[in-house]
Order: structure tokens, then sequence, then C-alpha cells
DNA sequence: TTTAAATGTCTATTGATATAGACAACTATA
DNA sequence: TATAGTTGTCTATATCAATAGACATTTAAA
């Protein structure tokens, strides 16, 4: 842990403290008691005021991380990274696992749209084609971790959007409209920080940091059929690529 | 760009505003002009006082991404993101190409230890068996990209340090040591926010992005000849992969 | 039942962040 | 050479972030 916090940057304190604290809990350092240290330990190793500590571990239980109790210290209560790995057969849902017991799907918004120059690239097509256009949420045992645009060609998969409402899942609506699989074509992954409207849709801390990937998945034939940015929350997943 | 800033967040209106400015930078928002919008635009724009503003304007100005000319405006100084294609065949130096003029590797520093669980996971040894450990600096044209550290099987590998210093490169020092070929097995990817340490090292605006990789080298056989954990500067870099 | 150790609450003060307005200085152009 | 449009500087004020200290409250263990 240690290193210490940086003033006048900018980054509140206790923001820079929160971020660091969720990230020991999910290194795993505080497995041994299952608690943060108390808030005057914590105090001397940031080299700060008792009180800012206070403000980190408030966000931190506002987050749903930690809760402190009167008398005992400050709990875990969640200390999970969902792992997804990338390779060509990535799916999203089936790619979990049981790394969560339950995983959602939600339909945020959906419509019919011209392709731009970059929905175009990604799905070979010529800007100014139709597509249709998903907005989606997905969560973790009711924890969200990414917001996802997904664009579809519309000429072929224009049942797209009901077919995932009712099956919540991509692969399984794909089967629906006739298209029994499909393989990861490219990934691209950066890093930003969360937008406001991410922020909200994703019940994240504001300054957070979001994982973007933009990926392209075709079919077996290699003709594109997706084309997806997805924004995942930073301090709940971890990609891996087996190569 | 629009997208509404958030108060009391503990991340200053000053250092969201730069973030989105960079952002939009990189995404080739104002390659018409070349210029940022003027003051009093981005102002009403961000619904935030001039001032904010030009808070914002004055840490990019620090990175060297813009240049404020009274009378004139803003100018944009650099735009570029570095593509990192992670394959079976991922090279640093190599995979740069023509995306920079100069790349330079340096040697921090190093060390012989013994290996933890972590790396005896990552290399496939007990832990406890000797290690190289190697701190290192890679720029691009002048510019710092990634920190790593990375270990290598001592016994194998004693020579690595030297090797690296020589030839600021990990497959030609490889080469040296008799390894002519290597592949990458498998890539973990995170973010975090950044520490003060990598800070100063990337010459970072403090609260800035690392994008972190966890990778594991083998040679043709499948031993395992290096475990690296590089920390990139998330504007600077994006990762494509290939499937 | 004490006591130590932890979190919770309150008051006060200082420094950083943000707003507001006015005006100076510089650049390019009509 | 004006003039519009831009960045630079200054003063003042309000709010948020951080420090400091004192003491209350709760829990678990001696």
């Amino acid at each position: 842990m240690a290193g210490q916090v940086q003033r006048q940057t900018g980054v509140a304190l206790w923001r820079q403290i929160a971020d660091r604290i969720r990230q020991a809990i999910s290194a795993g350092a505080y497995d041994e008691t299952g608690m943060v240290p108390p808030e005057t330990v914590l105090a001397l190793q940031f080299g700060v005021n008792r009180h800012t500590v206070r403000s980190a571990i408030a966000a931190l239980a506002q987050e749903g991380i930690v809760r402190a109790v009167q008398g005992r210290g400050t709990l875990i209560e969640r200390k999970e990274r969902l792992n997804f790995p990338i390779t060509r057969r990535t799916r999203f849902t089936s790619g979990i696992g049981e790394q969560a017991r339950e995983m959602r799907a939600l339909l945020l918004s959906h419509s019919e749209e011209k392709a731009d120059a970059d929905v175009a690239r990604g799905l070979k097509i010529r800007p100014g084609e139709p597509v249709i256009r998903m907005e989606t949420v997905r969560k973790a045992d009711g924890r969200p971790v990414s917001c996802a645009t997904a664009w579809f060609p519309a000429a072929r998969f224009g049942g797209m959007p009901d077919a995932y409402k009712r099956t919540e899942s991509i692969t399984r609506a794909f089967a629906e409209l006739g298209l029994s699989d499909y393989v990861r074509s490219t990934t691209e992954i950066t890093a930003i920080h969360a937008d406001e409207a991410d922020t909200i849709a994703l019940e994240l801390a504001p300054g957070a940091i979001l994982l973007i990937t933009k990926a392209v998945n075709t079919d077996l034939e290699g003709v594109p059929v997706q084309y997806a940015i997805s924004r995942f929350a930073a301090d709940r997943v971890q990609f891996t690529i087996e190569n």
C-alpha cells in the first residue's frame, strides 16, 4: 500500500484515499481480518487527518464496499473483481461463469439509424446504411458492471432489440435470429474518466475510471455482425487475453 | 463533447474539464482549427466560470498538450495516442512501428530476489526461487509511455539487466542470451489511478489513469521466460487485440 | 463491570476551489 | 489604424476540503 497521497492536484485527498483503499481491498490486502485498518492507523499511514480518512470511508460505504460499525471497526462487504476473458470466443454472459450468481442484461433503448463513419468501418458497410443501435446495461448480482452501445446491420438483424429483451443475451438473441455462432474479431481497449451519464448508469463514484472496449464480432464467414463500444467500471473488472 | 461536469465529487471542476478537453483533442474534435475553442465558449459549454476553464487549460499547457497565445487562442501541440497490438507475438519496441520516430527503453534499477507467490505463479516456478527483477521506463519520442516491473528466472537469464541496458529491447536482450524467439502467453488488463511514483516517472498529471497489464511471455516450448507488470499512461495509449 | 479500542459527532480554523466582474495586453483583420 | 476577439491579470467573495482537538457512543475482551 503506502505511497503517499498528493496535494493540490484537483483530486481531493479523501477521494485519492478512497481509491487506494478500494484497490487494497480488491487486492486482498485485508483478507486476514476482513476489516479495513482503524481510521487512526490509516490517517497515520496516509499522512492525513483522521477526518479525511473518514470522508474516504464514507464514500466507500456509499458504494457498498465497506460498512463502518461503531466500536468494532470497518467491515469489508464486497471485494470481487469480475474477470472477462477476451478470446476468439468471447461471450459476455457465459464468460462470467461462476463469478456471479446472477447476470442480467437490460435494454435501455434502441433505434434504427444510419451508420456513421466509425460504425461503418466496424461493420464493414457503407456509411449511411441502416443499422440497429442498442443501449444496454449489464449487471452481476444486481451490481452494474458495464454500459454498452451496440450496432447491428439492420437488414440482417432487425429483430435484435426484441430478441435481446427476451433473452437478455447477445448469444441467445443471435441464435433466435438464425445465427448459431459468431466470433470476436478485434477488441480495442482504452481507459478514461467516467462522464456523468455513465456514473449514474453504473452507480459509480464520480471521477471513477472506465475501461472502454470497442469490439467487432463476425459470423463464421468473417462478415461483421456486431460492433459494440462497452464501458466497464474499472474497479469491478479485469480483462485477460490468452494467446 | 458536452456532458456536464459534476460538483462536490472530490474531483475539482478544472481537472474534470482538463480531462474532457484532453480526450476531445485526442479524438480529433478540434482538428479543423488546430485550436481549442475560446475560454468563454468552453465556460458556457461546461457551465462554469471562465477562470475555471483557465485552470484546466493551464494544466493541459503544463502537460505540453496545448499552448495558449494571448490574442490568438489556445493551440493544440500534441494529440497522438500510441496503439499497442496485443497478440501472440506482442513486442513492445517493434510493435510501435512508425507511430513514433524514436523509442527508448531505460533500465531504472535491477536486483536479484526470491520469487513471491505472484511472480512464481506467473513464471511457473516455486516461490523462493531466485529471479531477476528489472524496473524500466519506455519513451516514445522522449515522452514517457509506460513503467514496467519485469521478472526473469535468474538461473537462465542472469545477464538480462546488462543485455537490456545495452540493447534497450527485451527482444534483442533475449536474443543475446540465446533465446531467439518468444511468445506472449497471457495478458491481464486493469485500470487504476496513478500513484505518486508513477505520476513522476511518467510525467503525468496527478489523478491520471494507468492501464495496467500483467503479462507472461514463454519460449516456444511454453516455458515462461518473463513475467511483467506494466503501467501505461492511459491517455497516451490504446491496446488492440486481434483474434 | 471495567477498560481499551474503535467509530460518531461537534466546533473552529485554514487553505484550495469556484464564481464574479473589470480591465489590460496582444493578434489578426477589416 | 481602428476594432473585434482573444488571452492575461487583478480584486473580492463564497463554498468546499482539510486540519485540529475534544468528547460521546458502541463493542469486545479482560
